[in-house]
DNA sequence: CCAGCCTGTGTAACCGGTTACAGGAAAGCG
DNA sequence: CGCTTTCCTGTAACCGGTTACACAGGCTGG
């Protein structure tokens, strides 16, 4: 029925005992008497009594969630690092409160204030925000972990070491002959795109001197990938491989090959970034991430925080790995 | 710094109001001098004041907040729901509050009381739960809709049509000659599951009647899938056809086909159920589901619910659309 | 026999907001 | 000019928990 939920003043009156009690008992104080607990918690489950969590939390100041800034839950780089999110807020007994923030920054501030008073800490994905806006953004008060953003900004972080996978991607392009790369780059303001762009250019000047790099800008999204292509096709551009600055983009550059009639790997190599689920079945070599691993790390750091010590304002990087695949083998045909 | 962050007092102190003039001034009530209110809103952000959403829900008795319990998060099926809901929520002014719940059923009764004073109503996906764990697990007082699990418990619900959509998927292979279809099922005890099942009996009798139908028990998830082809293979059992009971099983079906030297579709057709993402660039024929409209029309119907009107039980079903790819090609070789 | 301690419990303040109700000042009206 | 009405503001109770502090009663020890 839609009778209100039984509070702790009811479980008090049920068991003839004062509200601290209840909540003495309930909560595993050892100063109550045995006999007390019993009919406390008899009454409670009499009750059906449930804790409510927003009282709780407002009177203990935990609530024991917390929340997380990401820019878009489309595709699956997100949905990795939230799913091991989840799974170290499960296993620390802490709850998620996804919000997700379009790329405006007024709207990104709004984002995280709303989150005060709800949840204990937040990790911030917002790889478009520079360092500025950024600060600006984030509440006063809450210990925060960035995940993919600037930082710089004194903040504990976890960064993606950008640099490594491009070069070991392009190295690897290099050692197959490959020397006319071109880069698909990120959204500029990206950080990511912008570290992945700066890589590919060192990387070119090392393993392709002479070469004339190529950059066209895409936007992370896979239709972006298939309308570089496109693009290079319309400026008449010689290319032996494409280094893709992530997965989806990547899969848009395979598609747009294959509609021109492009042998890949024969006639072009492909990379991407990332190395999401879907990397794997479609054979695209790619730069391994630990995604779901950073979610799991950005929680845990953040939880040890809110537990007991304070939170360094350090930036882990994490460590990449060029997962070899199907679109740069040795020899064409080989998928 | 550290320093805690302001609360409505201090906002009064600096303003020289009383808190309740505060709380008009920012809440736009009407009955607040011009004046004041200027007075007011200059002190809140000289202060920095955001308002704490713990407090405000306390008092208000609503949180804004809808609780989403789902047994995985793993793989894209249910990252597809929640993206859907994550774009309603946000539209609404609510916020998601994810909890996944391992397919205990205490374990989901935990996580759903877990959620009582934190989320105005819930929405949970439980395929896995029977009726009367389902119904002992809800909490009494809160709202709640159901997505994807045992319903005639008199609760609102979604409910994909199962049976069409197998009914489409055999009668599309028996167009093509096929007549030896074997079923991977899901998990014994998962509903859909169940419904997939029994629709590949009755079709298996309508469109191959004399043909002893062949059912392989796997779990959802991938590597079930390849198992089921090397079984049917140490069974030396001829099929022609494979009806998975979901998208990620039948990658596995294709994976274990492949490395048995099976040819797709020549040999063996495969379809599957859920139209993920991956679907499309794997060229599977599979089930159109429209998960992300089911997670938006499930928060929808919940937050009319919350705001004015109440949640009817009934049990809305969702159509599906059978998508043709390469898997089940009229000639064999067109992927 | 009484001071002092220990155990178990209750009273009431507090977390940070919202809002019913009361009341003061200014304005309208006869 | 006195009275009602209107407008604005403040006081204090409340949402549902937690917990500092007070205190009653039973023990122990001198």
């Amino acid at each position: 029925m839609g009778q209100a939920s039984a509070t702790i003043r009811d479980v008090a009156r049920e068991a003839s005992v004062s509200v601290a009690s209840v909540s003495r008992a309930l909560n595993g104080h050892s100063s109550v008497h045995p006999e007390t607990r019993a009919r406390v918690v008899a009454a409670a489950e009499a009750l059906g009594y449930v804790p409510h969590a927003g009282a709780r939390s407002l009177s203990l100041a935990r609530s024991h969630a917390i929340g997380v800034i990401l820019p878009d839950l489309h595709g699956e780089f997100f949905s990795e690092i939230v799913r091991g999110m989840d799974r170290e807020v499960n296993a620390r007994g802490y709850h998620l409160l996804l919000s997700n923030m379009h790329a405006d920054a007024s709207l990104a501030a709004q984002a995280m204030r709303s989150m005060r008073g709800r949840v204990d800490g937040l990790i911030v994905m917002a790889p478009q925000l520079d360092a500025a806006g950024l600060d600006a953004a984030l509440p006063k008060g809450v210990p925060a972990v960035l995940v993919n953003s600037h930082d710089g900004i004194g903040r504990a972080s976890f960064r993606i070491d950008n640099g490594a996978g491009i070069i070991a991607s392009v190295a690897h392009l290099a050692a197959l002959g490959r020397r006319r790369i071109v880069h698909v780059a990120g959204p500029a303001g990206n950080i990511d795109a912008r570290e992945r762009s700066e890589a590919y250019h060192a990387a070119m000047a090392a393993h392709a001197p002479g070469i004339a790099p190529i950059v066209i800008e895409g936007d992370f999204h896979e239709q972006s990938g298939a309308d570089a292509v496109a693009m290079l096709r319309s400026m008449d551009a010689t290319f032996d491989a494409i280094v893709a600055a992530n997965d989806m983009m990547a899969l848009g550059v395979l598609r747009g090959l294959r509609e021109a009639g492009m042998d890949v790997p024969g006639t072009v190599a492909v990379t991407g970034f990332d190395d999401i689920p879907l990397a794997r079945y479609l054979g695209l070599t790619t730069v391994r991430v630990p995604l779901a691993e950073i979610g799991a790390r950005a929680v845990g750091r953040l939880v040890d925080a809110l537990e007991g010590g304070d939170l360094s304002p350090d930036t882990l990087t994490v460590a990449t790995e060029l997962v070899v695949r199907g679109t740069t083998a040795l020899s064409p045909g080989t998928p």
